[in-house]
DNA sequence: CAAATTTGTTAGAATAGTCTAACAAAATAT
DNA sequence: ATATTTTGTTAGACTATTCTAACAAATTTG
């Protein structure tokens, strides 16, 4: 069973290699706060655990069984912070820090019954996909605001970043998860949207929001 | 803050000292499934943060704010343990496991959460008291069956084996907190007594299962 | 392309928590 | 009160995870 390090380090590996499948040492060093020949030596680790692949000098990539392992671990990530917000009336911005803590727990039957209790959901507070039992991630191909045109209409599907600091920001503004909004201008100048939602007529969202606010939208 | 590794001594310190208020390194160790060098180079460590005083051949004393920290821990447990119960509908024999995972993360509001949703219990679902926010436990002074004298009625408070093999069996028996127990008979033979409760008419216990439940006789 | 920068590696050391072997003190039992 | 047993201690070693310093490879830049 790997350790709650090694778990971490799955993770990370899994979070980075979301786009080329690959991530550098030092990539992964950063996002754990490690320095780069911690991070190289526990990559060994795992490689001798079958758990990723590297070569010297060369990106790090998960084998199939650890691909499986960390979808398994953001699994429990997720279901965590779906109950905590579901089931124990947290708010979205408050639960990453306990999930982080949760997900570590081995116990199956724990997070099935989470499961069980919220009706078997598919993603997290914040729209990100909840792996299911075999470590399958269902994807959602969603499009970013900043994609959308003048003129459409769209529901907040997902967010790319889910700090606490985005996720005040949408606080503060009443954005959440299911927001429908309709989109009244764009500046070319910029790249800000001029958006109507709920009981605001007209808001102004720069051009980093939008990039992080996933939508869907209606046709 | 104290190590995981660290919290479980503490704990086990203040389970072993209920009784003479002080515990030896090899009950310490023994408890823990650790070797005595190990118990008595941790029980140095936790001396000098100021959890516990030691002197050599002497046996441990855990320090009131040891005494804090453990309990606190156990307010964890128990409160974990009751909220497995209570709302995720565990059995009383399948938390243990869950709850000493769970007792250490760091996250006051989850265990705030659960305390409230459950309306501040003061035992958990084997009887055992609940510590409070400041680690002050209350002391419950329950006496067990064995000392109960034929004739007498008593209902089943608390036990003072919480394992899963004796609770797997009061199961098998329809025994469970709050069961109110008519003492028939005790057999000064071999100290078993005969009892009635709910359905059943005559049943059996021995010395071994009256010593373990704790019961508060009718008045 | 050569120089500079970034990235990655090796070597060596530190800390936490664990062990076994050997010995010493305390407690128990003749 | 001595011998035996139990309990406790010290010394030394091992694994996991981390670091810094020094160097090497790869990449980027002028």
């Amino acid at each position: 069973m790997a350790s709650i390090t090694e778990e971490n380090y799955l993770k990370a590996l899994f979070n980075l290699s979301n786009n080329q499948g690959e991530a550098s040492i030092s990539d992964l060093a950063n996002q754990l706060g490690v320095s780069m020949p911690t991070a190289n030596s526990m990559v060994k680790t795992l490689q001798k655990q079958g758990l990723c692949r590297y070569e010297k000098y060369k990106p790090v990539v998960l084998t199939e069984q650890g691909k499986k392992a960390a979808a398994l671990i953001i699994r429990k990530h997720r279901l965590t912070e779906m109950f905590l917000v579901n089931k124990m009336d947290f708010g979205w911005e408050e639960v990453h820090e306990i999930a982080e803590q949760v997900e570590h727990i081995h116990a199956p039957k724990f997070f099935e019954r989470m499961d069980e209790m919220m009706g078997f959901p598919t993603v997290d507070p914040h729209g990100s996909p909840i792996p299911d039992k075999q470590g399958r991630i269902q994807e959602l191909h969603l499009k970013s605001l900043s994609e959308a045109a003048p003129g459409q209409e769209a529901v907040i599907a997902a967010l790319s970043d889910s700090s606490a600091e985005f996720l005040a920001y949408l606080n503060s503004r009443q954005l959440s998860l299911g927001t429908e909004l309709k989109i009244l201008s764009k500046e070319s100048f910029d790249q800000s949207m001029t958006v109507a939602y709920g009981e605001k007529e007209r808001e102004s969202l720069s051009q980093k929001v939008c990039e992080k606010l996933l939508i869907r939208i209606f046709d």
